[in-house]
DNA sequence: AATATAAATGAAAACGTTTGCAAAAACTAA
DNA sequence: TTAGTTTTTGCAAACGTTTTCATTTATATT
């Protein structure tokens, strides 16, 4: 390796920058030949191999900011709300995993402070992002109409409010609610509850409609509903302890989420001291790791999220390469996963 | 609002796009006068209210990329390797929102899987990062070069290795296993272990060397190591069963991290039937949510994190703001949280 | 009031790419 | 071989800022 490259890698503080111009030249090449042969251009194999080795031996590495000026920026904005679920944790290493394969960055966007959505879209599309996706949370259509606006496809994650023109990938959350009610009831629980996370998040709202509807169908009129708060450990908690200090104990809860349901099923056992799931059942929504834990053993509706965050680049990527194509709404459906938490004996205590 | 604002914000498909030249034609004032209005530039009172002015009148927003062309891109690189560990969650939240604060980005760069850390930091720099933070790993010397070269300030966060040139904000780990064999000694254990992260972690070490050092002086001797893997719920679980099937099972553990220690507790309890803290004792380190949470009761070292992002981000902008100014070492010490996992009774069983 | 200094402004040259256009070179088909 | 076609190449003009330098305007000093 020349001592140019070492230059280039070694940063000597002096080290004139290398670009396309000192590519070119060392080539013996336009500086058009070089982007072509960086890019998608056409051109001859030879051209290429000359720009390629000449690039290698001066260290050159295109300069994104430069190449975003005209063309693509390379830049995925990834907004989030819900910082509280640890399910966000391995969702975000996915959505960066994959945006880096497409060979382009997650700009992180923290919208869960003073900040509002709006705010931090203004600010984040200063980098004339190529894509959205928005995670832990419904974006209002003024939003949506202003990535149109400037050609930015949007993809939700997880969310089922259906803004127009923006793509978005979730599960069908009535289906669930209806699933953990059928199994409650099948289990031989009576007075099911329902905790519910935000009351604008529409996940939510669907499951606790699927949830109810389908407990009202089935002759169960001994059901009620508590408002949990957001979707943490503490909600869940908070929520269980007003629930069960109440004279109308319920014998089964389900939660809107795992968090919640670990929040819940901890205060049903230490501050009630009450056992699970024979005294009282518990279920949740998403399959965390935490939910297969021995301490936990919960039981919970899973949603496929390896498969959801590869619908959701890939939707998105499809949408930037083809402004033309339109919006789509990918629905998955999830499975139950029957743990301990709801095992109740046939005969009740 | 006009309709030319209206159109901007609307994004009529068709409209010509707002740069400085739109404003400064408006406000009709020159292209350099609407810049300096908007950076830092000197410029008259009346002058800047009159780019401003025009600036919202049209919707205008400054290209970041363009700026970055020039000056700085207000993107700061966030290396991430450990997506295992929930702690890094709120940790991400924090440093997203302190960078935002800053009027800057956050780029999630993932490193966790195959890409190697070379070659995600020789992507990410393609950006022309304004700075970069290390967090869950360290930074090989070669690459905190390459970072010097180009003037990008680095910052390893909770990493003990001191690489020549790099900023670094971590705990005195050492002290910290020292404080976690004290505490076990005192409340009468005798045959402690340590369960290890992934070999590589510095931070590991420094606790493990801490712990039996003390273990040492104090002149236990009945005290062994296990290797943990990495810092995760399966690995702590895992890593507890071996150490708790053999013969000579410890009396006590000191686990590495928070979850790999809830993961630890949860292999006494549920596989080996062990009660904590009478029959063994847990205590980790970090201080995660779940380790309040009843269901683990998890005495731990509390690391300040808060502080600790807040002193990463604010050395980081030092350095971007002042280049001259050399790395800083910010060593923090922690403080015992002690919780029921290691109430040792003073009678043994 | 005239000069010296300071502040505000504009013109134009970067910054490092991509891309339309036209010229040149390489193939194809007769 | 010649004309027609396709592919490859280079020139130069964007892309949207910032910044240097020179010029103008305002303020302070005698």
């Amino acid at each position: 390796m020349s001592t140019k490259a070492l230059q280039g890698i070694k940063g000597n503080r002096t080290l004139k920058k290398i670009t396309v111009v000192e590519v070119a030249a060392l080539a013996g090449v336009s500086v058009s030949a070089v982007s072509r042969a960086f890019s998608n251009g056409s051109c001859s194999k030879v051209m290429r191999e000359k720009v390629l080795c000449a690039a290698k031996e001066l260290g050159y590495k295109p300069n994104r900011l430069a190449r975003g000026l005209k063309g693509k920026s390379s830049l995925i904005g990834v907004l989030v709300t819900d910082f509280e679920n640890p399910l966000y944790l391995p969702i975000l290493q996915q959505f960066s995993a994959q945006i880096q394969q497409q060979n382009c960055h997650t700009i992180l966007v923290n919208a869960c402070d003073h900040q509002s959505l709006s705010e931090a879209l203004a600010l984040v599309m200063e980098y004339h992002i190529d894509g959205l996706i928005v995670t832990a949370s419904a974006l209002p259509q003024v939003l949506v109409d202003a990535c149109k606006g400037q050609n930015i496809p949007v993809v939700c994650f997880a969310t089922n409010s259906k803004s127009e023109g923006a793509s978005a990938v979730y599960c069908d959350n009535f289906a669930n609610g209806k699933m953990a009610a059928q199994h409650l009831l099948e289990m031989g629980y009576t007075r099911p509850a329902f905790v519910s996370g935000p009351v604008a998040a529409l996940t939510s709202l669907e499951r606790q409609r699927g949830f109810i509807n389908t407990l009202v169908e089935n002759g169960c009129q001994d059901w009620q509903i508590k408002e949990g708060g957001n979707h943490s450990y503490a909600a869940g908690f908070e929520a269980t302890c007003e629930l069960l200090a109440q004279p109308t104990q319920p014998d089964s809860i389900f939660y809107s989420d795992d968090i919640m349901a670990c929040g819940g099923m901890d205060a049903a056992r230490h501050k009630f001291g009450l056992n699970v799931p024979d005294e009282i059942g518990i279920i949740g929504v998403d399959d965390i790791a935490l939910a297969s834990s021995p301490a936990y053993q919960l039981t919970t509706i899973k949603q496929p999220f390896e498969q959801m965050v590869s619908a959701c680049v890939q939707t998105l990527f499809q949408q930037i390469s083809k402004p033309e194509s339109g919006a789509e709404q990918l629905i998955f459906t999830c499975q139950l996963q029957q743990r301990a938490s709801t095992q109740k004996p046939l005969s009740p205590i």
